[in-house]
DNA sequence: ATAAAATGTAAAGTAAACTTGTCTTTTTGA
DNA sequence: TCAAAAAGACAAGTTTACTTTACATTTTAT
């Protein structure tokens, strides 16, 4: 699984630290879901996309070999 | 957040057995998530999701509280 | 009404998300 | 070029997703 949060990130010029605070979560969570270390649970990938106005789908995308 | 696996699954006549074998996962990993006393990575959604044919944002939905 | 299938529930264990804290490395800007 | 800000990384601890097993309840079909 992949993500465009660094992306998101760059295009509203929002900091790790930023977007972990409005989110309610930590920033070494934003960290490592950006970087792949974890993958975040439903509840917090639909307060991303609708942080950035995006959905879900759009941010977080399946690789050819996942499923 | 609420969720329309039980309506995806009555839409094609699929039991949670059946599903949960498409995604391996348990069944109960799926029962747990219908009913709410779960919720699935964002991993899973993604494929619960393209399973249906669907979106996260179309079956998994905040609820007015949250974020 | 009865059997079978499907669903709900619960407990114990494992894996992974997430937190807090700290430190290093990279990037940015004056 | 230098300091500050941002990002990357690591470890230990907590919480929660998920598994497996097992059993109870509900639904479906005959």
């Amino acid at each position: 699984m992949t993500n465009s949060i660094k992306v998101e990130r760059a295009k509203r010029n929002i900091t790790q630290a930023q977007l972990a605070e409005n989110l309610s979560v930590s920033r070494q969570t934003i960290n490592s879901i950006e970087i792949g270390k974890f993958i975040p649970s439903t509840l917090l990938a639909l307060k991303i996309a609708k942080f950035f106005n995006s959905t879900v789908d759009e941010i977080f995308k399946l690789e050819d070999n996942e499923f």
